[in-house]
DNA sequence: GAGGCGTGGCA
DNA sequence: TTGCCAAGCCT
């Protein structure tokens, strides 16, 4: 039975599979052309999280600037940072490159092939471990993600609550892994989920799997997996400071590398809590902006208002860096901190 | 084990 | 507007 069910969504993936720039689709791949470890890491890297009509852009972008793991591993660190904003997560970057350059010193540039040796490095967790070691180097290894969990769930008809049900999803998702094909496979359920088995109003009338699977027998395949209702986000408040020196450049801060939007630029500003207290960075003549900036992350709300200043050409700041106006690109900032220069930058006259 | 950690699209 | 969701990892 489970051999008729993996041919059948092989058979579906051959037909069906997405065209995506990181993937050797099924006819390539048949004909021996082998997916490069470099693109096949990065790209599930960047996919943690995230959809992948976000991740379309910055892969063809980190691909072209570093074409390879020894280029990343070569890359400063802030080029790296400034070319991922946007894409969130920014643990992530900092992973990247440190994998990166683990890659290139103590193993030669090449990526191992165990899922072992894979999960060793910096920010390769179980999932891409296992789906690197699957899509590059063909292992049989079970690929659990949150796609694999959703089909996995409606297969089988698994109604524990999760995260309580991730041993009996990976249980099920090991049966169905076979040796042939894996790599194949692995992208074949992914795609099924993307696709198909979607978490809402899921296409069964066209899934390769519609008969075997338990759920859809029981009409209950669109409540499944069974999660816990979310928390409510909080809201916190905090102040930004946006300054422009009289030759243009603009005073930035590089955050810590821990913590929220860790190692990226920012504006300068307060704590972000229910009661911020306001902290500019330097003396100056600040003007407060009728509007603020709102923005959602992970876990808050958040609300900053935003004071702007212009500076003499002498001027001294407690903290941050001035970055040129030539070296400085908006989009190399984190969302908020892009939203707040959108609102601030009109104020400022133009510098010849 | 639970919480921290981004963002944009969509119902 | 609000909530939910997308190829998780780290602490």
């Amino acid at each position: 039975m489970r051999d008729r069910q993996v041919q059948d969504i092989l058979d579906w993936y051959d037909r069906h599979a997405r065209d995506l720039p990181w993937r050797v689709g099924p006819s390539a791949r048949a004909a021996g052309v082998r997916p490069d470890p470099y693109r096949v890491w990065l790209s599930e890297v960047m996919l943690q999280q995230t959809t992948v009509a976000a991740v379309k852009a910055y892969f063809e972008r980190f691909t072209t600037l570093w074409p390879t793991v020894t280029d990343l591993a070569r890359a400063e660190d802030g080029m790296v940072m400034g070319e991922w904003a946007g894409l969130g997560y920014y643990a992530r970057a900092r992973n990247l490159l440190k994998c990166a350059r683990v890659v290139a010193d103590e193993h030669g540039g090449r990526f191992p092939e165990t899922r072992e040796g894979l999960q060793a490095l910096p920010g390769i967790g179980p999932y891409t471990a296992a789906a690197i070691s699957a899509i590059a180097f063909d292992e049989p290894e079970v690929v659990v993600d949150g796609n694999v969990e959703r089909v996995m769930a409606r297969l089988f008809d698994i109604r524990t609550p999760m995260p309580a049900a991730k041993p009996e999803m990976k249980a099920a998702a090991a049966e169905m892994t076979p040796n042939h094909r894996p790599g194949c496979y692995a992208q074949a359920v992914m795609d099924l989920g993307a696709t198909i088995c979607t978490p809402r109003s899921p296409a069964c009338g066209i899934c390769p799997w519609r008969e075997p699977c338990l759920a859809r027998t029981a009409g209950i395949q669109a409540e499944l997996p069974v999660k816990a209702p979310k928390k409510t986000k909080p809201t916190r408040y905090g102040y930004a400071y946006v300054a422009r020196r009289a030759d243009g450049a603009w005073l930035l801060e590089r955050r810590p590398d821990s913590g929220l939007l860790g190692g990226m630029l920012g504006w300068p500003g307060s704590d972000w809590n229910e009661d911020p207290r306001a902290a500019p960075p330097i003396k100056a003549d600040w003007h407060r902006l009728t509007e603020e900036a709102r923005h959602t992350f992970t876990h808050f709300h958040l609300r900053l208002k935003i004071d702007v200043a212009n500076l003499p050409p002498d001027a001294e700041p407690e903290h941050g860096t001035f970055i040129p106006r030539h070296e400085f690109r908006p989009a190399s900032l984190p969302t908020v901190m892009r939203k707040v220069f959108d609102l601030a930058h009109g104020s400022f006259e133009n510098v010849g």
